[in-house]
RNA sequence: GGGGCGUUAGCUCAGUUGGUUAGAGCGCUUGCUCGACACGCAAGAGGUCGCAGGUUCGACUCCUGCACGCCCCA
């Protein structure tokens, strides 16, 4: 055996450990291999990403579900991958050609791919090799991307299909157009932001009474408010809500635009909130979707003012022509003030659209588009999650997710990129469409221009992965899967889309489980940003203290649904952790003597404190085993921390010195054997979390080899039901009890650690104590601990309380009489205070008659011991008194 | 404007079906190199459980309202 090193140290072990694992096989799964499928499938990264603190919490949850499935005997695998990301890396590649001077359309389309591909070899998906530095166990035979061959053959085949189906349709329809990244997006990838604006109240004068004036010398007219100004110049209508007496005289009345040479009606549609500014409402039906759906009501003009960079146009006039939109409002404003028709210009904080790519303004916008109907997909959907068929954790996720679902639109998924999966339709000489699975190489034939949108191939992922649609044994095995793992923020971005086509195409679910994680904030839950400051690097964290305490230490804060609080400190404390735990394995190791896990001995040789730690361990495996089921990583942690640390290490490791340093060689043999067992345990236990300072370890102790001999692929443990033992815990606690008061009474009088003394106990557990002298001796840090009947009130002794009995101390030139007076008054404070809380109850007469017979007995009983602890605090106090005066006399 | 979530120790969080002396980690104070660990050991200080009502013998826990904070949608 090796001798270990006095700290652990994860730099030390952590990549030797991580190469023996993959060279071994370990990560890898086949679809005949033994054992109940299990299967988890990655958030694919986007191929642009590097790791970041998010992605370390969502792939530390996946590693631990999968590393523990593997262990409890299933045919596990993790897949990885990543996502093309069209826009995203679009944009990357177009930087490169703007630091060469040049653009995408110089180098023309194919030249463009090429390129994007070159960089996604080069430098595209670093996040999935950063990822195995934090221990990712996932099968890295197995990685897919979304725009490699076998998943673009799916995304032609769903495109073909749902086109067969109806589902997939051309429509000119407004959508969201970011200006600066110049395609259509979804609305999903428009991020609505608060912002403060202006809202401009203006007048459009009536044409039949072009004369009349208002009362502030302003033409007569009907009155509008407009966050955006410059949109009048595609004004087609005025709304009011038909039940405005104000306005119910003028509806059918025509307007005058004032800068143009049209007039326009005033109509009347329910959409109008009469409440809202003067109650009538501009209506600009290329630019605005409600005044788009008013429009197609009413059967107005459409009017586009802007071009593809978000540019007026020459149909708005020669004098706001040309012009960027936000100039175009300024000039507008400017013109209707020059004439007299505008009222007011307020500040106004109102809502508005983003790209989330680029963070432009939105500009909703008029297009042919590719669009998929959600209707049927979303029901179907919906179904299956009120079902139970797909079920979400924590569960109160289920609720909005329906909600959303419920009020879905149809998703545009055409993109005016070149990055990603070209739309297989092809557009012929007189007009005609046709989507095709093969390539249409006909004269006068052009296939459309168009990418679909990143997530129409990401949706496809929990099946294309496996092959789909080609029918693999993976597919067979491994589809649906068991659980995804991801953000709630992603649930309708990503979630929704995979439930849904997974249902329609299949006719199954995805994932059998949804479990939401929150985001990662700093420790004071700040979303972590380059512009706070606050943002942490997991790799930093890995390299300053190990894989095992970055994972630890996130899982640790990590309930489901729940944001992440992480500050660097934290992850020092988990360090230490390990590091406890490493110490715990190295006393083992340096004292099993040659002993490595097996069978426990039989019972009836067991000490008091192997059959306690047992049963303690027993407690916390059948803890962790229903927390790991429940996704609930904190209670995991907690429960083995706690395990470790409080119970072995503090009590345990200290109790079972006794046998392994004394001179019974068969008693330090079933310490050992127990010792070494519990430890094997635990780090099976632990495992998932921390895979390798267990891993470390486990080989140490047990001796493995490595490679297939790995804890990584270890049994899980099954639990000793029989090892519970109320008996033993109850004894120990008597002796821990006793330790404690008698630490306690060491450090309130300053008696040094290394100054022995000795104890004379007297006590209702006398048998106990008697038999386990030696090990109250020891975990006291006592000369002697003996045993009488009673305690003979003698002078010059102190007597330490515990809850079953006192034990007597000779005080003589061992402490400070005025400390130990002032403690005892406080102890006497603290019982008389408990005491009057108990009366309190126990006098109050409907508590005595209508509370349960056992609630009332528990505080009589309480009393009795209150009472109890007084009278012999007082007698102490007035000993203790005593020797105080006959010091000073 | 609609909906959801949260408010417990200096910080970050636990608190099962209402009955505990309300807990943990970090931080803080004091004392300790006792053969695994100073990345440690021991002891300790610190909370009117956001506010106001209500139900109940009894409320951190259930109900109502309010305040503050965060998120989603419009």
């Amino acid at each position: 055996m090796t001798e270990l090193p006095k700290a652990y140290d994860p730099a030390g072990v952590e990549p030797e450990l991580y190469e023996d694992w993959h060279a071994a096989g370990l990560f890898h799964a086949e679809p005949d291999d033994d054992g109940e499928p299990f299967s988890i499938v990655i958030p694919p990264p986007n191929v642009t990403g590097s790791l970041h603190v998010g992605h370390a919490l969502d792939n530390t949850i996946q590693d631990v579900i999968i590393r523990r499935e593997r262990m409890r005997g299933k045919n596990a695998v993790w897949i990885p991958g990543t996502d093309h990301a069209g826009i995203a890396t679009q944009n990357v590649v177009e930087k490169q050609l703007a630091d060469e001077g040049t653009d995408r359309h110089a180098l023309g389309r194919q030249a463009f791919i090429d390129r994007a591909w070159q960089w996604r070899v080069e430098s595209g998906g670093v996040i999935l090799t950063q990822l195995r530095k934090l221990g990712a166990s996932a099968d890295w035979e197995r990685e897919v991307f979304t725009f490699d061959e076998q998943r673009s053959k799916a995304v032609l085949e769903v495109f073909v299909r749902l086109h067969e189906e109806g589902l997939i349709y051309r429509g000119n329809r407004l959508i969201n157009w970011c200006p600066r990244c110049n395609t259509a997006l979804s609305d999903i990838e428009v991020e609505h932001e608060d912002v403060d604006g202006k809202l401009t109240h203006f007048i459009y004068p009536f044409t039949d009474d072009a004369a009349a004036a208002r009362s502030d010398g302003k033409p007569a007219g009907i009155e509008v408010a407009t966050t955006r100004p410059e949109t009048m110049l595609g004004d087609t209508a005025i709304a009011v809500h038909p039940d405005d007496e104000r306005y119910a005289h003028l509806i059918g009345r025509e307007v005058r635009h004032p800068f143009q040479d049209r007039t326009f009606p005033i109509v009347a549609d329910d959409y109008v909130d009469p409440e809202f500014g003067s109650g009538a409402v501009k209506i600009t039906p290329a630019h605005d979707p409600n005044d788009h759906a008013i429009a197609l009501r009413h059967d107005l003009d459409i009017i586009d003012i802007l071009d593809d960079h978000a540019v007026t146009t020459e149909v708005v006039g020669e004098r706001f022509a040309g012009r960027d939109r936000f100039d175009a409002r300024r000039e507008v404003t400017d013109a209707l003030r020059e004439v007299d028709l505008l009222l007011e210009v307020e500040d106004y904080g109102h809502s508005v659209g983003h790209c989330s790519r680029c963070g432009t303004v939105i500009e909703p916008r008029l297009s042919d588009q590719w669009f998929v109907a959600m209707r049927q997909l979303a029901d179907k959907a919906a179904q299956a999650v009120r079902d139970g068929r797909t079920t979400f954790v924590p569960e109160s996720r289920a609720k909005p997710f329906l909600e959303w679902l419920d009020n879905l639109h149809d998703w545009c998924i055409s993109r005016q990129i070149w990055w990603g999966h070209r739309i297989p339709a092809w557009y012929g000489p007189d007009g005609e469409i046709r989507v095709s699975r093969e390539p249409i190489d006909e004269p006068g034939w052009e296939q459309d221009e168009d990418v679909l949108d990143t997530w129409f191939s990401s949706q496809l992922w929990p099946f294309s992965v496996f092959g789909w649609p080609d029918e693999t044994p993976e597919l067979a095995t491994w589809y649906p899967t068991s659980v995804l793992v991801t953000g709630y923020d992603i649930n309708t971005f990503w979630v929704s889309r995979m439930l849904m086509i997974s249902l329609w195409i299949n006719d199954v679910v995805p994932f059998h489980v949804v479990y939401n994680h929150g985001l990662v904030r700093d420790e004071h839950g700040k979303k972590m940003s380059k512009s706070f400051g606050n943002v942490i690097d997991p790799l930093d964290l890995v390299a300053t203290y190990g894989a095992d305490a970055t994972r630890f230490a996130l899982l640790r804060s990590a309930a489901p649904g729940t944001d992440v609080p992480l500050a660097e400190e934290w992850v020092e404390g988990t360090k230490r952790f390990a590091n406890k735990l490493w110490n715990a394995g190295r006393f083992a190791l340096s004292n099993l003597d040659g002993v490595t896990p097996g069978d426990l001995p039989d019972r009836d040789a067991l000490a008091l404190e192997d059959r306690w730690i047992l049963s303690r361990l027993e407690s916390a495996h059948a803890e962790v085993d229903v927390a790991y089921d429940a996704y609930d990583w904190p209670v995991v942690a907690r429960g083995l921390y706690h395990f470790v640390w409080d119970e072995l290490a503090d009590w345990y490791l200290e109790a079972v010195k006794v046998r392994i340093y004394g001179d019974d060689a068969a008693a330090a043999d079933t310490a050992r054997k127990v010792l070494a067992v519990v430890l094997d345990d635990v780090l099976r236990l632990l495992q998932p979390m921390m895979p390798f300072v267990t891993e470390a370890l486990w080989r140490a102790l047990t001796g493995a080899a490595g490679g297939t001999d790995s804890l990584m692929v270890a049994d899980w443990p099954s639990g000793r039901p029989d090892d519970r033992d109320a008996q033993a815990e109850a004894d120990f606690a008597v002796l821990q009890d006793l330790t404690t008061q008698t630490n306690r009474f060491r450090s309130q009088n300053s008696i040094p650690p290394s100054k022995r003394f000795e104890l004379t106990v007297a006590s209702d557990q006398r048998p106990l104590i008697e038999a386990q002298q030696h090990l109250v001796a020891a975990l006291a840090g006592v000369s002697a601990a003996t045993c009488v009947d009673a305690l003979e009130d003698r002078p010059g002794t102190s007597t330490i309380q515990f809850a079953a009995g006192q034990a007597q101390v000779d005080l003589a030139g061992l402490i400070d009489v005025a400390a130990e007076l002032e403690r005892l008054h406080k102890e006497l404070d603290n019982a008389r205070g408990d005491l009057a809380r108990v009366e309190g109850k126990l006098a109050n007469s409907s508590f005595v008659e209508r509370a349960p017979a056992d609630v009332v007995d528990r505080e009589r009983e309480k009393q009795r011991d209150a009472q109890a602890a007084i009278g012999q605090l007082e007698e102490r106090i007035t000993a203790l008194q005593a020797i105080d005066a006959a010091g000073q006399a």
